[in-house]
RNA sequence: GCGCCCGUAGCUCAACUGGACAGAGCAUCAGACUUCGGAUCUGAGGGUUGGGGGUUCGAAUCCCUCCGGGCGCGCCA
């Protein structure tokens, strides 16, 4: 909706300039946007107000000679007014709504090119594979792919990645915890591991590889065993993990391994060895007690920090600076990364390390993902995944089902907790939102099944010659209006990163569409508006399911029985 | 103690990043179909945006301060 009138605006402001309006050579950016009340029209700018200050005019002078030199050959708007302390607002005529409609129906708004092919990289979930994933990683890992799968549908190239650490202490705790279960499940007494993992899939484990390999582990040397144990529970795990998130509908490009950065090749240095190099050739590193240092501090993080200890290993952080310089190698023109929230300590360190090795850290955009809180009947349902009593991720999916779960996990901003009800997202009735839009969809092909009983003759030669101009009612023009702004949601959408933007201006949508088939009939006697309608709930249906499609939420014909 | 995030209607949350009278859903109350699915719709009440100060034409949004909640602050990963 934006652009159509950005570009009338654009060549006015510029036109403008010229005129010698503006002291200055640089432009006010074109702000348009839908104004909070209705009464003000479609889309307000306040360029005139920005301007004034450089210009040294009042704003009101500026929106008149704005106006004054907005050329409209099309007839687009219907109204356009200077109001308050220098607003320019904008109505659109019925025929620009017209012409929204024919082209939704050819399909030319639903191609929204916003990265021109340009390689965007995101990296999420990246659990390390020490247990199966409960809700707090789902959340991260559904925005993390709806923020791949809206990036695709803007026309970037998306590549997911999943990082795994397999390479430290965690992974060795592992390794100890299943050591331990195993000897158990023989009848030893055994001091279970401090750090070790408590949960019930631990022994699970243990017991698939005494079934599998009977007592071989307890005649090993314990770091034999130990070292089996680790990679056979890492895999396993990192199974299970990939399962469940391809139970809710996420699958990855790459799994890039921490050993692989850690490991050398047959003749030569690993990846990390490389990395640490770079950064002592620029003086970034130092000795200190034994251990190396780099200088984060100069580049805006709180304090130096390690990246080999004393005893000459590698810290997390050493194989994590050379995992995002192999990623700015591999050329991406963005790379997003979606972590836990309890991480953002990590992001200035991080992007100082990026700094020190000469590359733009503005490439990088990590989106911090806060905590899910679940409740059962306003009652909070305990988690903790160190006392092992956690609500996996299959029980949540389980319980309300993939829709539900992935809608209720983008309800909120990412950086906001998300309160989950439990019994809200099983619920099926009008509290619950997803039901709501995805009704929204199954009624359009309800009104469809109907049309056809009717006989009305509904193919791709009638769909062109849809008297359009027969729809005159405002809930009409609204709902038009309503779906013309789906490029403008999926622009700020991507833009900020935000998912949760588009499940409101679908819940939007829908209620839009609800409203006008409480108001009217589609289906009448009158041929000719009965097609005009059944174009524009036919277009109504397909945004919902565009936007559907990239929150990864089924857009059903028929809703299941209740 | 220091740093980051959050605090908006009874509840859960929006507000396009500084714009106009702060908006939705749920809950509450009052209403609407003999016809395309009532999992719907219409209307009403509900606010000093945690408190106070500042910046400016203009603040929920930026700055300072206080209160309250969360998370970080390892030679852990």
């Amino acid at each position: 909706m934006r652009i159509h009138l950005r570009e009338l605006l654009t060549r006015a402001i510029e036109k403008t300039a010229q005129g010698g309006a503006l002291n200055s050579t640089e432009l006010p950016p074109v702000l348009l946007e839908p104004p909070k009340q209705r009464e003000f029209g479609d889309l307000a700018t306040n360029v005139a107000m920005l301007w004034a200050k450089t210009a040294k005019k009042p704003p009101r002078a500026i929106a008149e000679t704005i106006l004054k030199n907005l050329e409209d050959p099309d007839g687009i708007l219907a109204r356009k007014e200077i109001a308050g302390p220098g607003f320019l607002n904008f109505a659109f005529a019925p025929k620009f709504y017209y012409q929204r409609l024919r082209e939704l129906a050819a399909g030319k708004e639903a191609a929204l090119d916003l990265g021109h092919g340009a390689k965007v990289q995101v990296e999420f979930a990246s659990v390390n594979p020490t247990g199966p994933l409960h809700v707090g990683h789902g959340r991260v890992a559904v925005i993390g792919d709806v923020l791949a799968r809206l990036h695709e549908a803007t026309g970037f190239k998306v590549e997911r990645e999943y990082y795994v650490n397999d390479a430290g202490k965690q992974m060795e705790n592992l390794g100890l915890s299943l050591y331990a279960r195993y000897r158990e499940l023989f009848g030893e007494k055994v001091d279970f591991p401090e750090d070790g993992y408590p949960g019930e899939y631990v022994t699970e484990i243990a017991a698939e590889i005494k079934q599998k390999d009977g007592d071989k582990y307890l005649k090993e040397t314990k770091d034999v065993a130990v070292d089996y144990f680790r990679r056979y529970g890492g895999h396993s795990l990192l199974e299970t993990i990939r399962r469940q998130l391809g139970e809710f509908g996420i699958e990855f490009g790459r799994f890039f391994y921490e050993t692989d950065l850690t490991r050398a090749p047959l003749r030569g240095r690993s990846e990390v060895a490389i990395t640490i190099d770079h950064l002592r050739e620029r003086g970034l590193l130092y000795t200190e007690e034994g251990a190396q240092w780099f200088r984060s501090t100069q580049f805006g993080d709180d304090k130096d920090r390690a990246v080999i200890k004393s005893d000459g290993e590698l810290t997390y952080f050493a194989s994590d600076i050379a995992y995002h310089r192999n990623k700015f190698e591999r050329r991406f023109a963005k790379l997003i990364n979606v972590w836990g929230a309890d991480h953002h300590g990590y992001v200035p360190r991080l992007k100082a390390a990026l700094r020190g090795l000469g590359y733009d850290p503005e490439v990088l955009q990590v989106v911090l993902v806060q905590m899910v809180q679940l409740t059962r009947g306003g009652e909070p349902v305990r988690m903790g995944k160190r006392t092992g009593e956690f609500v996996s991720l299959d029980e949540v999916l389980e319980e309300v089902g993939r829709d539900a779960a992935r809608f209720f996990l983008l309800m909120r901003k990412s950086d906001s907790h998300l309160d989950f009800d439990l019994d809200l997202a099983k619920r099926q009735s009008s509290e619950n939102p997803v039901f709501y839009v995805q009704y929204a969809h199954a009624r359009v092909a309800s009104i469809f099944e109907q049309a056809l009983k009717n006989g009305v003759a509904w193919n791709s030669a009638q769909r062109k010659i849809v008297p359009v101009e027969r729809l005159e009612l405002t809930e009409e023009m609204e709902l038009i209006r309503k779906m013309s702004q789906i490029n403008d949601v999926l622009e700020e959408s991507v833009r900020e990163l935000e998912p949760h933007r588009i499940v409101f201006y679908l819940l939007d949508l829908a209620g839009e569409f609800h409203r006008y088939y409480n108001r009217c009939r589609v289906i009448s006697e009158d041929e000719d508006l009965t097609r005009a309608r059944l174009l524009l709930v036919e277009n109504t249906q397909k945004t919902i399911r565009r936007g559907l499609e990239i929150l990864g939420v089924a857009a059903p014909l028929k809703m299941a029985a209740r």
